[in-house]
RNA sequence: GGUCCUGUGGAGCAGUUGGAGUGCUCGCCGCCCUGUCAAGGCGGAGGUCGCGGGUUCAAGUCCCGUCAGGACCGCCA
């Protein structure tokens, strides 16, 4: 080692002794005949000392040095109470520059904001900032918890492939050429998901995996195309097994990195979810739930709310709000694609309902309104009405708009809860908005409940599926279910989803073949591992938890990625290549 | 695919009604400075106002197009 010491790790205790540190200049304080420089490595800052030392003024920042001195405590009144190190500072005796810095693209500080392009561009001058290196450190730390808790309960990690077939979940599939079968494609995978299946079928009974997945869908702010999951798989367990295990892994990652004992992971079934909070993601650290006035407004003149389903959410304190705030939340609903958002003001004083809608609406549906949907003079009630799932939803997110507007998040609180009995089917609609069939909520292989498993066909919208998702402050966090191993049921899901015995083959005849060798009922879990390490390290986005993460479309400022190829390289790779007439079909079957 | 926002020295921003590349904070370079800790003082360098076109006597500013980044909708089981 070229360092006796960790510059952070040093303390009063330290006093008196030679160390030799190494580290990087992160900040200096040039007073002439006396030189201060902050010396930062990976365990923190410890304030170096230069006297009458020409070679310390021409240190510059983020060289990285090595330096041998006496640990020495600070003059009495010069203590840095701030700093770990802050009682002891280094006597530089030697100094040896390791090399040089060019001047920054920008200032390696805690304080400066920067540009997230300047940052990712300079990701590894970006990573030298202590908060964005403890982002990396937290997800290491996480990733070892989890790996304790299921190792501790007997789980197996096991690596599967990631160039493999296209899958049959919803996203768009990366692609990769093959050099030895020209006009063949691997498929990168958007999830383990069957793989983890046929290890079950394999009798490891219980797997895991921290793993990647390629999904090629336009970017959000808590997406990537590649991204994480830590996917498990358990067999001969039931819905209740999966959850205490999910629950396990994440009480002990927000124990131990965010402090915080979790006391009850809360269950709301899927409609509920719906039904009071317009989501299947429900942020619960703040009220402000929704209110079906269906019935209430049955008969009503006004044609808006003659639907098939009527409801609001109550703003509080929203009467206050200027004609142009009240305007705005009618461009907010247009940009989501509805036409508006109908609302009342109820009077501050005399709790008389006004505003546009008001006039439209009866003596007796207006003065029994406040009462309805539990509103005071002075708030504002936000209307929605239409088909049920879709005027819901925007009444969920109006919830969540007035949480943010009128600052009813408690941003230290944490809320879990899981949200079950999930619908198996959700029609399919074609592009003017007809049923044209039904596709899976989940995916084809979750199984439905135990009331539903011999009669889903009979009513696919109302079907429920042993099917979970986890949340946590109003962010899905993790989701899963318990898969169909019964041949004859996959078989009607398939039929009802449209699926033809042909496709079912062709898309995953092998998955299908090995169930026909005793496969053990089976389920499981997979947690967004990129969001539950951002929700753990208190930042806004995924990209703060992963190392080297791309921009928008794809582009990563740091390489350039992606890049043209040559000719050379587009000819090795057969990309131009026939298609061949047939594609191969895995485990013998054929389409 | 759609809507909106933002592009101004290395970084982060401001820039009024269209009137000189104007300003702020940080950084950079030089000098001064022996107790600072986001040190301080003095001086200096650094600009294709994203790009192209248009309107105008005059464009960072207005208009059109385009590129890049961001947010949202669609999409992502």
């Amino acid at each position: 080692m070229i360092r006796t010491h960790q510059g952070g790790t040093l303390r009063a205790s330290h006093a008196g002794q030679t160390v030799t540190l190494a580290g990087w200049v992160a900040r200096r304080r040039d007073h002439g005949g006396v030189t201060f420089i902050d010396l930062r490595d990976a365990s923190g800052v410890v304030q170096i000392v230069f006297r009458d030392q020409e070679e310390a003024h021409h240190l510059r920042n983020e060289f990285c040095v090595k330096v041998t001195g006496t640990v020495e405590p600070r003059p009495a009144g010069n203590e840095n109470p701030e700093l770990p190190t802050g009682s002891i500072e280094v006597i530089v005796t030697e100094l040896q520059v390791l090399s040089e810095s060019a001047p920054l693209p920008f200032p390696v500080d805690e304080h400066v904001t920067v540009g997230e392009e300047a940052r990712l561009r300079h990701r590894y001058l970006d990573l030298r900032r202590p908060a964005q290196a403890a982002a990396m450190r937290l997800r290491s730390r996480a990733n070892a918890i989890a790996r304790e808790v299921l190792g501790a309960r007997d789980f197996v990690e096991v690596e599967t492939p990631t160039l493999t077939r296209s899958t049959p979940e919803g996203a768009r599939d990366f692609l990769v050429p093959v050099r030895l079968q020209p006009g063949s494609w691997y498929a990168l995978p958007q999830s383990p998901q069957l793989f983890k299946q046929l290890l079950m079928v394999a009798g490891l009974e219980r797997y895991y995996q921290i793993a990647r997945c390629y999904r090629d869908e336009d970017f959000r702010a808590d997406r990537q195309p590649e991204f994480t999951q830590l996917d498990i798989e358990m067999s001969f367990v039931e819905q209740e097994d999966v959850i205490e295990l999910a629950e396990g892994i994440v009480r002990a990652l927000w124990k131990e990195l965010a402090g915080h004992e979790i006391v009850s992971f809360p269950r709301l079934s899927y409609h509920d979810a719906m039904d009071r909070y317009g989501s299947d993601k429900p942020d619960l650290r703040y009220g402000v739930e929704l209110s079906e006035l269906t019935e209430y407004f049955s008969g009503t003149e006004f044609r808006v709310f003659q639907a098939e389903y009527v409801g609001a959410v109550v703003m509080p304190g929203g009467a206050a709000q200027t004609r142009k705030e009240l305007d705005g939340w009618q461009d907010w609903a247009k940009a989501r694609g509805a036409r508006g958002l109908a609302y009342v003001v109820l009077d501050a004083e005399s709790g008389e309902a006004r505003g546009p809608v008001a006039k439209n609406l009866s003596e007796a549906h207006l003065s029994g309104l406040a009462d309805a949907v539990g509103a005071k003079p002075g708030d504002a009630i936000f209307f929605a009405a239409g088909p049920r799932h879709a005027a819901q939803e925007l009444l969920g997110a109006a919830r969540v708009e007035i949480a943010r507007r009128t600052g009813l998040i408690d941003e230290s609180a944490w809320s879990f809860c899981w949200i079950v009995d999930a619908p198996m089917f959700e029609p399919a609609t074609d592009e003017v908005g007809r049923q044209i069939g039904w596709t899976s909520l989940h995916h084809p292989f979750t199984s439905p409940n135990a009331d539903w498993v011999d009669n889903f066909e009979s009513a696919p919208d109302k079907a429920l599926a042993y099917a979970y998702d986890i949340v946590c402050n109003g962010n899905e966090i993790g989701g899963g279910s318990i898969r169909i191993h019964r041949a004859d049921v996959q078989k009607r899901v398939f039929k009802l989803l449209g699926i033809s015995d042909e496709e079912a083959q062709d898309k995953f005849g092998f998955l299908l073949e090995a169930f026909q060798y005793g496969p053990p009922p089976h389920g499981g879990i997979a947690f967004g591992w990129d969001r539950v390490c951002m929700l753990l390290s208190g930042t806004d986005s995924i990209r703060d938890v992963i190392a080297f993460p791309k921009s928008g479309g794809g582009y990563d400022p740091l390489t350039g990625a992606p890049t043209p190829i040559t000719p050379q390289q587009r000819r090795e790779a057969g990309v131009d290549a026939q298609t061949p007439a047939r594609a191969k079909q895995g485990a013998g079957s054929t389409a």
